[in-house]
DNA sequence: TTGAAAGCGGTACCAA
DNA sequence: TTGGTACCGCTTTCAA
């Protein structure tokens, strides 16, 4: 049977621009590769021709001979968390610049991890990027199938994953030394949902140096949102009997939530009569109404670092499981006083 | 030369599996095809040994012989504009539903979409979803590449192409409506930048519906993000002589930015002295500091509005194009004083 | 119901 | 520098 005519079909092949520039398959192919052995003047016509037919190499066949698939499969939880749409911009436009592609994985709820880990089986991408929880099934998972993974802020509970970390432990005392040097007796702690790594991380460091300190913070939980911190300090608020003096948050935007609280259900005074501190440092941390003092994530090193040491996988698979940690850099806002000065 | 081994190989084949199976590599295949004919004891067999191998059909050869890859590009141009998360967080969710992958590109500026373009042929994804302005000559290529396209918020400008759109001009109506009958008369608009299609929808429906009640509004531009909000407020500030009574802000952000500017820089009351109003209806929009008084866009029957559209045209392709336009919601919020009563 | 075989659109090796 | 050719891993007739 004839080879079907250039017109039938949507888009041009090698084949095509082939015939009418009178050379074999092999030689548009070459023409295409970088460092290929092309007469000039071959590749002058063949190049005429793939210009007039629009032709581009169709990446599909290329991966499936090369297994190469030049897309990487990120994976992120929940993208209306206002910190993540910053991380995945900078993961999305960094590896565009390597020419590489982004098959996006937008979660409603860590749930859906297995079905998504099905789609990233099968279309083979190089490595992947996850900003989720994952079991250690589905790590060793990963380790089977011998795709490279980096892990961004979260961690490889019982077995050692390359990942990409913000230090909350740090940031914690960092927070936690300021407020107690402004003489804070009395403190609550908004945490997060307890199987986020990032948030019982801070939460627990938080708590720690608290403890060191001699003070036992009161602790309530909520979701990393808004809402969870406008409800988080209206708990705290009954808990500690208006006693509270300073309440440390697990993001900024629960931080904003309980300053808004504070401010307008209980007309305190923010920072006077509470302080609030958050984690983050997200854009609405830095508006006018809130400064929220808090603990910025170096974001753009971050995503830098998580690129870097998936393609050094890709490249080397048996490089050994490597943990980069951050520093955040502290914000001082004026949600909340640190001492002394 | 004989078939490599399969744990050469980092996944099971098809061939891994009909030889373990005992059956012929198309038996597996039809194990895989939903309604394809296979002895229920063939299928016990070959599906109890692709568990063992872990065997998932290889997406790509799937793609390069049916010509369906399954995915859809999505180009967003700044993701960091707090509105396209939660439309991106939508559309994924939904094409995952579907079973249908996203390829993410999100651009930086809207220079790069060329080279996002060359991507998007050479993958030969079904269709695409774009959150960005493309020139005449890119749509038409779409249309020669016969490549279903929906645009998000933007519309063909000289030719016709299927387009999900906010009503702009119907929220713009209600919000200079409320504005007018609250006896405010000095108006000044904060605009986007010239290129942006709904910007400059929002601005020339506000300008019209205010000259045709006899007001000629003040006119600046910046930036769609809280700084531009500032700025924006800043330079009306002066060249209203401090007369102004209201603004309308291109979107939310700007809003918040403007208020934020006028309480805290100008000590001006909002929305006492100075009403305030925006578009879009994100989330800080209704933090309690600001409320602002806006139109919320629709976004969940947006975004499935333009999987629907995309979907059906890459099932039928020959479908006229087609623009649907969704009127928005009036968030009252406090930020202006919207009359009377 | 099953297996053989012809592609899909490229890459890359080999001989000319 | 070129063209021929054997794959990559799957889907899909077509016979058996």
């Amino acid at each position: 049977m004839a080879k079907k005519d250039a017109s039938a079909r949507a888009s041009a092949t090698s084949y095509d621009v082939a015939r009418r520039a009178g050379v074999s398959q092999s030689a548009v192919s070459r023409c295409f590769r970088p460092g290929a052995s092309v007469a000039p003047a071959t590749r002058a016509r063949i190049m005429a021709v793939a210009g007039e037919l629009g032709y581009q190499p169709n990446a599909i066949a290329q991966q499936l001979i090369t297994r190469r698939s030049n897309m990487v499969a990120v994976v992120i939880s929940n993208l209306t968390n206002l910190y993540y749409p910053e991380v995945l911009a900078e993961i999305s436009q960094r590896l565009s610049a390597r020419d590489i592609r982004v098959l996006l994985f937008a979660l409603q709820t860590e749930s859906d991890v297995d079905a998504v880990l099905d789609q990233i089986w099968r279309y083979r991408v190089d490595g992947a990027i996850v900003a989720a929880r994952l079991s250690t099934g589905q790590l060793r998972q990963f380790a089977v199938r011998q795709v490279p993974l980096v892990l961004y802020n979260r961690i490889g509970e019982e077995e050692p994953v390359a990942s990409v970390c913000f230090d909350s432990t740090g940031g914690a005392r960092q927070l936690v030394a300021g407020l107690v040097e402004a003489r804070h007796c009395h403190f609550g702690i908004i945490a997060g949902p307890e199987d986020s790594y990032v948030g019982e991380e801070r939460v627990r460091a938080a708590t720690d140096e608290l403890r060191s300190h001699g003070f036992e913070p009161l602790l309530v939980r909520g979701q990393f949102d808004y809402a969870g911190g406008d409800r988080g300090l209206r708990q705290l608020m009954l808990m500690s009997d208006s006693k509270l003096e300073a309440v440390i948050c697990a993001n900024d935007l629960m931080a904003i939530g309980a300053i808004d609280c504070a401010r307008h259900a209980f007309s305190i005074a923010v920072p006077e009569r509470l302080s609030v501190v958050g984690f983050d440092g997200v854009g609405p941390a830095t508006w006018a109404s809130y400064q929220v003092t808090t603990v910025r994530q170096p974001v753009r090193r971050m995503a830098e670092a998580a690129i870097e040491m998936l393609l050094e996988r890709i490249e080397r698979p048996d490089l050994p499981p490597e943990r980069r940690l951050f520093g955040g850099q502290l914000l001082p806002g004026s949600s909340a006083r640190l001492g002394p000065a």
